[in-house]
Parts: structure tokens; C-alpha cells; sequence
DNA sequence: GAGTGGTCTAGACCACTAT
DNA sequence: TAGTGGTCTAGACCACTCT
């Protein structure tokens, strides 16, 4: 286990504590001064602890008034911390103790083509892999996977990593490290190709996600379309106002 | 306009010089010492201002090496500078100079059904708006919108500002802050009456968007399940991962 | 080892809420 | 006006990268 920074010890500690309904829904937490105390830290580590649980809608913080448990029902506060828990990771850990499988349909070293050379930002033809997987969530086929990672950034990939854990392979084995990752959310018809592999009936809709990965220094190495199968595709996500100073 | 605080002015100032082309993908900001030297700030303030940029998907930051502009094409710096504005904006204000209509179908007090009392927090048959419109942009129907919001909380709303903006009423009027939003993407085919209203072929695929918006005191106010037709449905997102601290 | 960003502190001062 | 959280600073010290 990694140790923890003092910020996120402090949120994680009073995380549990709203998950085990020591603070319960509309419940003020203790002043900013006290959990200074508790914790025996500064206030600006104390905020950025509390500002983690607003980014994750657990809490509201108002000015002159204290800091509060939002009003979630019982369903919406199991979910937010599931979901603050697998934000980057991969299907393979998000879905731990699940029995995940990865069918290689195709794993081939391709040019790029131009629309995603250019999401690769790659000069025109330059090789990537192309992989295309189903994956299945204990036996049920649940999406399909086109993705293409740039040769270059991703030396030695084979397929047997593809049919386990390719971040795995990433994050391990090259000790390289996942930044960030650009979604794009889209619906359509499922394609023959797509109903026939995650057996949909006909004209069935599908949510068509693009994704773009990113290492820590600023290159995109994945590009990826992803069909999920719409009875258990579901994508969360909190937005949260930010500060807006001096009325 | 408001005032900025200074962390987002810089933040403001460095985004801008990004936008035009001052600094290009790949290329290397500043130090953070020779921000702190230019722009009169403190170390940590600066930081801020650079994490806010990281947040947003622009910029990338590597302890031991340097701040780095993603490696971006064209068309996803843009997008990402025009998410960046519109985040928590209404569809009104985000689609600002386009021609939007809202055609009201039903605007009711009724009884909260059971899973809407559940995530508004309602005692079950409270009363609560209903409220269910057409949004066209540009004359095109674009998304159909049942919305229940609690009558306690948004006073005196009338159909006339759900012909145009829920929420200036409750931002100008009522000033109340929404403070933020629970979003839960779906994707199903639509019902016939969703086919009528937006012109949609039969079996159309559409996107079901669930939002519960809470306001600044952690109140639930607003439960909306909002279809969306298919073609100009996109929905954009950054996940971006955190500090990790003593390997 | 020299240089980068990251965390944390202690405290001054500001903005907002409640009464 | 008392009490809340928010911003910003200056500086100590830490963790990582590069060469």
C-alpha cells in the first residue's frame, strides 16, 4: 500500500466516516478549526482535504455558514463512493472479483489511419497497433473495443497482453504513467458487426465512447472506440461550481 | 463582470496564450519560480492556478522535469477551451447566439412519485413541479425533458420562465447558488411520444440524461431525466489522475 | 548534484452569513 | 459584530528527474 498524502489521509478518514453514517445526510461537519485540531494540520491542508469530497459531491462548503453532507439518498451516496474510488482505473480493477474477459479479435501493427494519426498526433502513416477486443463480464459480452496505441510510446506489446490487462502491461512492465484520459460520449445504432459480438437484437442502440489516453509528459498513446451494450452502460459524473469571488 | 481571484487569472492568462498560440503542444511553460516572478504571486498560488489547467486537460505537470502543454490537435483544444467555459452552464447560456425554444408540454404541481421523492429527499407526496418541454436549437428539436423540481425550495416559479430559463429564475430571482450537479448517462430507444416530439425515426437509439442539482446549502432541488436525439448528442469529459505521493 | 514540482505550515487579511 | 470559510504569502522541507 501506498502511503497516503496528509490532504488525502484527513478526506479519506472523514470519507469513512460519512460512509458509516457517523456524519449522516445535512449534517454539519466540525469547523475548519477544529478539524485542524483533530488532525493536527494547517488550514490550507484541511481545505484541500474537504475540497477532494466537494469535487466527489459528498459535501457543500458555504462561507459564513460551515461545511454540510449534502442530502444524498442512500443509492447515491453508495454510488459516489464507488465511483470516487475507480475514477482512471481500467475495467479490470474497476470490476474486481468479477470475472473479466478480453477476446482478441484483432491485434495487428497497421499505418494509422488519418483521423486518428491525428488524435495521435503521428505524421500521416506512421504504425500503430490496432487491437480489437470484446470484453465479457462474467460470460456476457458487454463492449467492443477498436483501439490504436502508438507503436513508438508502447514498445513490445503482444496479444497476450491485450487479452489480460494492457494498463497493467503499461503501468508494470514500462513504468509508464496514465495522466489523464479525453472522453467523448456518443449514441448510434449498434453496427451487424456489433450486434452479432455483444448479441443485441436488431437496431439495438449502443453507447459509442472515444477516449483518448495520455501519458504524464503530454502524449496521447491510446486511442480507443468502445460499443457498449445499453442495458448496463451507465456513466457518472459530478460537476461542481468553483469559487467565484467579490460579488 | 466579476472580479477573478488571482489563481484564475492566471490560470485565465496562461489558457489565453495557449488559445493563441503563444505556447504550443509540447512546448514547456514557464518554471513555476519564473511564474511566481512574473506574475507577483506565491508559490502556491501559482500551483493553483497551473492545477486548475491540469483539471481542464490542457497542461500536464511532472515533479523533477516541468509543465508541459498537452500534445493536442486542433479540434480537441478547442473543444476542451469551450468545455472549459460551459461546464455547469445551463443549455441557455452554454449555446449563447444560437436560437433556442422551449416548448412547455405539461407544467404541474403534482405529488412526487416515489423515486423522485427518494432523490429530492422528499417526504413521499410531497408536492413538486413537473414540468416537461421541447428544446430546439435553431428551430431543431434537440432534446425532451421531464423535470420535477421541489416546491419548497423554488417558490413562485411560473410556466413563463420554464418557456425560457429555469434557471435565471433561480440564480437572478431567487438567488439561490447551484452548487452542483449528479449526472447519469443511459442509453436506451426512444418511446414513441420521444419520437414524436423530436421528429426522431422509428427505434431511434437516443441518450437518457438523469441530473439531480443540488443547491449551496447541499439541498436537492431539481430531478431531471432528459432524452437527447442522437445525432448532436455528444458529452464531453476530462479524468484526470491525482497525486500519488512516496512510491 | 542541480534543478524541477509537491506538500505542509503559520499567520495576515478578506468575504460572506447569521444574529 | 462574532463567527464561518477563502485567499494569499513566505518559507521549510520533500520527492522526483535528468545527466
Amino acid at each position: 500500500m501506498i502511503a497516503l498524502l496528509k490532504y488525502q489521509a484527513i478526506a479519506e478518514d472523514l470519507r469513512q466516516k460519512i460512509e458509516d453514517g457517523v456524519y449522516r445526510a445535512n449534517d454539519q461537519l466540525p469547523l475548519s478549526s477544529e478539524l485542524e485540531a483533530q488532525y493536527g494540520a494547517s488550514k490550507m491542508t484541511v481545505k484541500r482535504a474537504l475540497d477532494y469530497l466537494v469535487q466527489q459531491g459528498l459535501i457543500v462548503r458555504r462561507r459564513g455558514s460551515g461545511t454540510f453532507v449534502k442530502s444524498l439518498d442512500a443509492s447515491s451516496l453508495d454510488k459516489l463512493i464507488q465511483h470516487s474510488r475507480t475514477q482512471l482505473l481500467g475495467m479490470s480493477s474497476a470490476y474486481r472479483g468479477h470475472d473479466i474477459k478480453s477476446r482478441v479479435l484483432a491485434f495487428e501493427i497497421v499505418p494509422a489511419p488519418d483521423p486518428v494519426a491525428a488524435r495521435l498526433r503521428l505524421e500521416p502513416g506512421s504504425f500503430v497497433y490496432h487491437i480489437v477486443r470484446v470484453r465479457s463480464l462474467d460470460g456476457q459480452p458487454r463492449s467492443f473495443e477498436r483501439s490504436y496505441m502508438t507503436l513508438e510510446l508502447i514498445p513490445g506489446l503482444r496479444e497476450e497482453h491485450a487479452r489480460h490487462s494492457i494498463f497493467s502491461y503499461i503501468r508494470d512492465v514500462l513504468k509508464l504513467h496514465i495522466q489523464s484520459v479525453h472522453r467523448l460520449v456518443k449514441v448510434r445504432c449498434a453496427t451487424p458487426q456489433e450486434e452479432g459480438e455483444l448479441r443485441l437484437p436488431n437496431g439495438s442502440p449502443v453507447a459509442v465512447v472515444h477516449e483518448t489516453y495520455y501519458l504524464d509528459n503530454g502524449q496521447p498513446f491510446n486511442y480507443s472506440i468502445t460499443t457498449h451494450e445499453p442495458d448496463h452502460f451507465a456513466l457518472e459524473t459530478v460537476l461542481v461550481d468553483g469559487p467565484s469571488a467579490k460579488r
